[in-house]
RNA sequence: GCGCCCAUCGUCUAGCGGUCUAGGACGUUGCCCUUUCACGGCAAAAACAGGGGUUCGAGUCCCCUUGGGCGCGCCA
C-alpha cells in the first residue's frame, strides 16, 4: 500500500464535537489501516475566536476517544511566516496579485452579482492593473490568480468525480491586509508540507476542494487524494444543533457513553461493511475504506448509540468495568447517594456485584445508579415502589424469612437461595411473593440484580441488618 | 439567487442490471423465558420520493421534478 499521511484540523474555536469526532475517526482509521500516520493540526489563525480551553478540550476529546496522532500538534498560526512567504512566491511567480478594494467595494459587488442571478464574487478588478494604481493609503490584500476559463475537476474518493465551471469561481483572498494568511491559504500550505497524502475531511469542505486545488496548481504542487464525508445530521434532518448531538465528545462521556461504543456507532454512521454491526478496534481498522463511505448524510439516533453502548457494557470484563465506572466517576453528574471516592473495599463489592449489574445497565449512569444499593447506609432509605412492596404480609414473610437465613451455615448465593425457596414452598407461594420484598428491603427499589446474588454480595451482616430493619 | 452534493423501512444501512415476493441492525408491537428489571429467544408491522427515458429486464444507468444539505467573507 502507498505511503499515507492523513491529518485531523479542527479550528478550536469550540469543543470537539460529533462530527469533528467522526472525522477524526475516519482520518486515523484510514492511516492505520494503511500502515500510514495520521497528523493533527490546530487551525488556530483565528484569533479572535481561538482559545487554549478549546485546544485542550479537542485534545482531550481524542484522548479519552483513543484516536492518537502522530508527532506533535502543529499549530497554524505559528507558521504564517511561511503562509505569507508562500504568497510572496505566487506574487511574484504572477500567479497572485495585490488588491485595494475596500470592503465597501467588496459589499456592492456581491450585491450587483446577486441581482444579477450570478454568483456573489470578486470581478477581478485589480487582476491585471499596474503597481503604479495602487491607491495611496490602503493596504492590499493578496489575491490568486485564478483561472477563469475551463473547468476543476476533483476526483474525491467519496464523492467521485465533481466538476466547477471556473467562471463561477474567483480571486480570492491569500493575504489579509494585516499580511496574515487566509485559512485557503494556509490549509493548502501546511498540507503540502506536512506531506499529507490525503485530505478526509467533512463535505462542507467541497467547494472549497475546488480553491484549494487552484492554490497547488498555481504553486506546482501535487493536489493530495481527497475524501469529503457527509455531515452528521440532527434526529431532525437539519442542521445538529446541541438538542440533539451537536455537544462535546465530553459530554457523552459525562453521559455514561463508553468510547469504544462511540467509535462503533460512529463508524457505522456513513460507513459500512456489509451486514456488520460490531467491529472491535482492529476488525474496524482491517475494514475501513473510504470506497464504503456513503454520500448522504445520516442522523444522529441516541437509541442506536444507547444500544451498542448497552453492547459494550454486558460484554466488558467486570475488571475492566469496574475500573472505567471509577474513572469516569468525577465526570458524571453528580449523585449524591452515591459516593464519590472507591476505596479499595468499595471496590471489591462493586466487582463482585459487576456480573448482575451490567446486564441491566446502557450506560454508566445506569450502571452507577443500580450499584447504588451496595453502599447505601442502613437504614435504607426506600423508593416509592420499594415502600409499596412492603406492605404487612409482606414484612411478615421477612420476619419469618429472617431465623432461617441467621442460622444459615454458611452465606452465600445458593445457600440463601435455598433457604427461601423452601420458605416459599412450605408457604404455598411464588417465589416473585417473597423475593420482592427481599428485593426491596435489601436495595430499597423494586429492581436490582438477581436477589440471591444481592444476598451474596452484602454478606451475612448487611444483608440481615437490612432485613432487621424492615421488620421491627 | 448562483454553484455543488444527496435521496431504500421512523433511524443507521445492505443492494454495485436479472439471485429483490428488497436483507440486517436500532426503535416499535406481540409472544416466550423469568424472583424484579434487564438480557436472551421467536414473531410482526415498516422502505426503493414522483415522473419520464435506456434496456429483453431498473432499487440499481440517464434526464426532469420535488424534497433535504453544504458553500458562496480580509471565518475556519
Amino acid at each position: 500500500m502507498p505511503h499515507v499521511v492523513t491529518r485531523f484540523a479542527p479550528s478550536p474555536t469550540g469543543f470537539l464535537h460529533i462530527g469533528g469526532a467522526r472525522t477524526a475517526l475516519f482520518n486515523w482509521l484510514y492511516a492505520h489501516r494503511a500502515g500510514g500516520k495520521m497528523l493533527l493540526r490546530i487551525e488556530d489563525t483565528d484569533r479572535e475566536r481561538s482559545t487554549d480551553a478549546a485546544i485542550a478540550a479537542i485534545l482531550d476529546g481524542l484522548k479519552w476517544l483513543g484516536l492518537d496522532w502522530d508527532g506533535e500538534a502543529i499549530h497554524q498560526f505559528q507558521r504564517a511566516a511561511r503562509h505569507r512567504e508562500v504568497a510572496e512566491q505566487l506574487l511574484a511567480a504572477g500567479r497572485a496579485y495585490y488588491c485595494y478594494a475596500t470592503p465597501l467595494e467588496l459589499d456592492d459587488m456581491r450585491a450587483k452579482a446577486r441581482a444579477e442571478g450570478k454568483p456573489p464574487r470578486y470581478d477581478g478588478r485589480w487582476r491585471d492593473r499596474p503597481a503604479s494604481d495602487a491607491p495611496p493609503g490602503i493596504k492590499p490584500v493578496i489575491r490568486l490568480k485564478a483561472p477563469q476559463t475551463g473547468e476543476t475537476v476533483l476526483d474525491d474518493l467519496v464523492q467521485g468525480r465533481v466538476a466547477w465551471a471556473n467562471e463561477n469561481l474567483d480571486d480570492f483572498v491569500l493575504l489579509r491586509s494585516d499580511g496574515t494568511p487566509t485559512y485557503m491559504l494556509a490549509v493548502v500550505v501546511d498540507d503540502h508540507d506536512m506531506g499529507v497524502t490525503h485530505i478526509i475531511r467533512g463535505d462542507d469542505h467541497l467547494t472549497n476542494a475546488a480553491r484549494q486545488m487552484h492554490i497547488y496548481q498555481a504553486l506546482g504542487w501535487d493536489v493530495p487524494r481527497m475524501a469529503h464525508i457527509p455531515l452528521i445530521h440532527g434526529s431532525d434532518g437539519a442542521k445538529l444543533s446541541k438538542r440533539h448531538g451537536a455537544l462535546g465528545v465530553d459530554a457523552y462521556r459525562a453521559m455514561g457513553y463508553l468510547p469504544a461504543a462511540l467509535r462503533n456507532y460512529l463508524v457505522r454512521l456513513g460507513w459500512s461493511h456489509g451486514d456488520q454491526e460490531f467491529f472491535s478496534t482492529e476488525e474496524m481498522i482491517a475494514a475501513f475504506d473510504l470506497a464504503q463511505v456513503g454520500r448522504s448524510p445520516a442522523r444522529f439516533d441516541f437509541a442506536k448509540l444507547e444500544n451498542m453502548n448497552g453492547h459494550y457494557i454486558r460484554s466488558a470484563a467486570d475488571e475492566t468495568l469496574t475500573d472505567l465506572l471509577i474513572d469516569t466517576l468525577p465526570h458524571l453528574p453528580e449523585n449524591s447517594a452515591f459516593p464519590q471516592k472507591i476505596d479499595a473495599a468499595m471496590r471489591q463489592k462493586l466487582l463482585a456485584a459487576m456480573p448482575g449489574l451490567k446486564e441491566r445497565a446502557k450506560t454508566l449512569i445506569e450502571l452507577r445508579d443500580g450499584a447504588q444499593f451496595l453502599f447505601a447506609q442502613r437504614p435504607l432509605p426506600l423508593d416509592a415502589a420499594a415502600s409499596g412492596i412492603l406492605d404487612a404480609s409482606a414484612r411478615q414473610h421477612l420476619a419469618e424469612l429472617l431465623p432461617r437465613l441467621t442460622t444459615l451455615a454458611a452465606w452465600s448465593s445458593a445457600a440463601t437461595e435455598e433457604a427461601v425457596r423452601k420458605y416459599a414452598e412450605e408457604k404455598h407461594l411464588k417465589l416473585g411473593q417473597v423475593a420482592q420484598p427481599l428485593r426491596a428491603a435489601l436495595t430499597g427499589r423494586a429492581t436490582s440484580p438477581g436477589i440471591f446474588d444481592v444476598f451474596g454480595v452484602l454478606g451475612r451482616d448487611e444483608s440481615l441488618g437490612r432485613l432487621a430493619d424492615q421488620i421491627r
